[in-house]
DNA sequence: TTTATTTACGCAAACGTTCCCGGAAAAATC
DNA sequence: GATTTTTCCGGGAACGTTTGCGTAAATAAA
């Protein structure tokens, strides 16, 4: 507490050091250092001296001294579209739940679906010396390489949710495919036949492969996909004018669909609003279901169908990948991409066609 | 690139740094370090070829060092209930443009409404040197110990949304007693007369000041505040059933509510689960109302007037103080509060009592 | 030309740890 | 009692920076 040079007395407080115990005791940094770590080459006595004496100066080794000398923060990165998406923030949980036992902190940064700052977070955490990166791409990112080139460094990085299939590492999603088909098929198992898709942009790996279990529901059905029922968002429904525009697109066609799929969180609310502000009846006029993982799905005006993602269990996931990437002691050559089974949550009082 | 000691030939990536650069130069690493930092002690010449060495290295200055030498690590720790709620999802929004714009990390910690976790997070937080904190404290909290005593030992903290009177720092917030206060004028105006309120744990302040406002508006138009029509929820309606218990407890009442006044958004979504799953229409049998930030409100099946706070601004203001408290050469003396005003967002559908 | 000043750089300490090495005293062996 | 071994501890370097101080050379003033 009392400090040499207090010139004014005003003394940020300065925490306790393996410095101050050892004068105390009148013992080396080493000694005290060993005495801490119970090191066998210290006495009993010692050692209980040393550690009553810092138990009484509350002390804690200084985690930035010991990265410094160990070459890493225990901290790592995560980066998503944003927060306040209630999968992302599912996911975040899954995230500190491993990464909190093991000791690890989790820095949260958000792209908002927006390439340029997804870089400049990205460049950020590098240089704030991060041990690893958890990712889930914006949906505005076409061009990997800033990613590619901390992934050559040797750079620790798991994907997860929206994954780049050049980058070999590991990977955790969900059977998108799957999940999109399950979807499409309730819808027409419905009745609903002409059925749209709102979805995000093309360069996204979720994009492809749940406009593609889309297509093969309906093909399945007999039904030949057609590409005016199928809107891109390219900011993933950041702009909800995007998703307003696509609906008004897709309500002008001479032959309107009857149903909608939207493959993702915030396109699947866009739409609802878009809907709503166009006076459209849901599910009586147009049918709507979608991903989502929010937990207010069953209070909307029209409960609709979902796509539930296992979002806890994914952050689970991709942080154990991480930590063993981060780590392991040999280089790791095999990769896994683990694929998680989604659910569909069906609404009962979307139970049939008008 | 090159290493020296690669046994395998497994390296990680090491970062350039100043040695490196003065190695190549034949200079010494104060040399480096100011021409670096365009010192006006080193000549133009030296500058120019440190800065095209640096360039080529991709030199960055390890902030880990930096920590260690400044005694600051740049980063500021903040606790909230949880991400995601979506009050505190925009909260961090602000925070982080206003931290990132000074060069600060913000590591973000969730307390979920549970007075162990908090002081868990409150230790770790502290014990990973982080600089300052922003602080809304769980539901749970009623020992506010572990805060004070920090606070005592010169830490920075500054408290959003739920305040502690006790602990003199800056405090940012909006006005409660008014929001409330409106919020339950409004029902009254529509023609409730038996209005409940379900608020949060009684030891936070904006329970104190909410039922505050709520009271005064029932007085204010001659009506007596009942007690039995006043429900804590001790978790902040972190167990639904903690909400659940709390409705059918009004419901069963000899003479039930004709609304419901909720003090936060986790209440106000949990109150609407439990009505829904009691089979009660809203506004119909009991009309709604509370405090959400919500931006999927005008979509639930029953659009209900809420008092949405200016979260965003209320993250940028808080963030703002806590920087200036942290950046101070001089201790800080004089502390503020900042008020902010919350906004009542009036649904049109829900405009008269039955 | 001599002295005083400036310019431009290097040395070394410091931040808080850990850990390799070396060595004195104590204990064990002969 | 002399030697070897063990036990216990201190010195000092290292991690990557910044910075106070010292100083040679170059320039300016005398």
């Amino acid at each position: 507490m009392p400090g040499k040079h207090g010139p004014e007395d005003f003394m940020k407080y300065r925490a306790a050091t393996i410095k101050d115990i050892a004068q105390a005791l009148r013992l080396s940094t080493s000694t005290v250092s060993r005495a801490l770590r119970d090191s066998h080459e210290i006495s009993a006595a010692t050692k209980q001296l040393v550690l009553e004496h810092a138990a009484r100066l509350n002390y804690h080794p200084n985690p930035i001294a010991l990265s410094l000398k160990e070459k890493k923060s225990r901290s790592i990165g995560v980066i998503v579209s944003e927060i306040a998406n209630s999968f992302f923030s599912q996911t975040i949980n899954g995230i500190d739940s491993v990464a909190n036992e093991k000791g690890y902190t989790v820095i949260i940064s958000q792209s908002h679906e927006s390439f340029e700052k997804e870089v400049r977070t990205l460049q950020y955490l590098a240089s704030r010396s991060i041990d690893g990166l958890l990712i889930s791409v914006s949906s505005a990112t076409k061009d990997f390489t800033p990613l590619k080139a901390l992934h050559q460094h040797g750079f620790p990085i798991v994907f997860f949710d929206r994954i780049i299939e050049d980058i070999t590492t590991h990977k955790v999603m969900v059977d998108n495919f799957q999940g999109a088909c399950n979807a499409t098929m309730h819808l027409l198992q419905q009745g609903y036949r002409r059925i749209a898709c709102i979805t995000n942009s093309a360069h996204l790996s979720i994009t492809r492969e749940r406009v593609a279990g889309y297509m093969a529901a309906l093909e399945k059905h007999g039904i030949q996909p057609q590409p005016a029922l199928i809107r891109y968002c390219f900011h993933g429904g950041m702009l909800l004018s995007e998703v307003t525009d696509a609906v008004s697109q897709l309500l002008k066609l001479k032959q309107p669909p009857d149903a909608i799929f939207t493959t993702s969180d915030k396109l699947t609310t866009g739409c609802m609003q878009a809907l709503k502000k166009a006076g459209v009846n849901i599910p009586g006029e147009i049918a709507l279901t979608g991903f989502s993982n929010s937990d207010l799905i069953e209070l909307l005006h029209a409960p609709i169908t979902v796509v539930r993602q296992p979002a806890f269990e994914m952050g689970q996931v991709a942080t154990e990948l991480l930590l063993q990437l981060i780590e392991s002691k040999q280089p790791v050559k095999e990769f896994e991409t683990r694929v998680l089974q989604s659910e569909l949550l069906i609404q009962p009082a979307a139970k049939g066609k008008k």
